[in-house]
DNA sequence: CGAAACATGTAAGAAGTTACATGATTAC
DNA sequence: GTAATCATGTAACTTCTTACATGTTTCG
């Protein structure tokens, strides 16, 4: 039985859009698809040798300028099976949706605390910056119809990753303001 | 150095609101806090005794009915100052907010594609049950003023639970929406 | 030429899951 | 009495992070 892990999907649906280096993949970690997943490059390497081994890709061993081996990964016949099994499979509610903010509130307890007020300023900056961040790389990447049609699937991950930031934001602004008005 | 992990901060929050068995904070993963952080029976034994090793936590004996003895945890002045730094510590981006679903659909990419359809309504009902099913554990929690104030954390997460449901359900829809009208 | 980015790996350990294992108490 | 829940643990394994380690290429 060849071991399934989202961490294998999603490499292979990065494959699938095109290949890549683990280096691309690290990347796609860090950019396009990092609001909703995450791994290491010393992850990512390991896994790619396995899925090697598994058949689920393939690699063939590009040189860039005279002594550098790259490894170009491809995705396989089977890999591509694997990929539209998962996604095609009714998606189970995730592990958690992990929120340590929410849980620090949750201990602190109390309305009356006079930690609740700055934590929540602090958060709601740090929140702010990230929602500019990321309309900023909607603008400089999406700045034509003609590139949303094209880049769909990347367009539609950024766009609910604002809508996601947006109200998480406006939860903690409205509780800002129950607080203070009390 | 003592050792600081997630799991452990919110083992301490738990204990520091009352004392309990590692049976009740594998329950408290279950029911109240269970939409932020989960975590196994498994990890949770284990972790409380290192925790009692760090002098973090103590506990006594309580013996319950004729034979059954347990462990009733609570926490310790140092406990209290480990809970304390965490929370007044500023929460930094949490590793990722994984999300597969919307991975899934980053992969399927294109409007067109006929399984986008079939994969945006079955996510819808299974998050329409999920959202019942948070509304009406706050409706039997929280049908009075008075409980809302005097459990408020709890009712702070529980209502943000919703919010957050609610958010995605929305936007759930409009995709659906969005998709049909082509 | 030097810094940033490209490129790939290993090792050690922490965090988290699934399965195995057992026994007591409570409520019907 | 029997089923559900209470209660606690271990073992094996997977997943994930941090740190160590090294070398190449590109751009200014």
């Amino acid at each position: 039985m060849i071991k399934k892990s989202t961490l294998r999907y999603i490499i292979l649906g990065l494959l699938y859009k095109q290949e890549s280096t683990g280096y691309d993949i690290k990347n796609a970690f860090k950019n396009e698809i990092g609001e909703f997943w995450k791994a290491q490059h010393s992850h990512i390497y390991p896994e790619l040798v396995k899925m090697d081994e598994d058949g689920l890709v393939g690699h063939k061993v590009v040189v860039s300028g005279t002594k550098l081996n790259k490894k170009m990964y491809y995705i396989t016949d089977l890999g591509r099976e694997f990929l539209f099994e998962w996604i095609e499979s009714p998606t189970q509610e995730l592990p958690t949706n992990k929120d340590e903010f929410i849980l620090k509130l949750y201990f602190v307890e109390s309305k009356d605390d006079t930690r609740i007020n700055k934590m929540l300023k602090e958060q709601i900056s740090m929140h702010i910056e990230k929602l500019l961040h990321l309309k900023s790389r909607m603008e400089i990447l999406f700045d034509t119809e003609d590139k949303k049609q094209s880049k769909y699937g990347h367009y539609l991950i950024l766009e609910y990753a604002i809508f996601r930031e947006e109200n998480y934001l406006k939860w903690l602004q409205e509780k800002e303001k129950e607080i203070s008005e009390m």
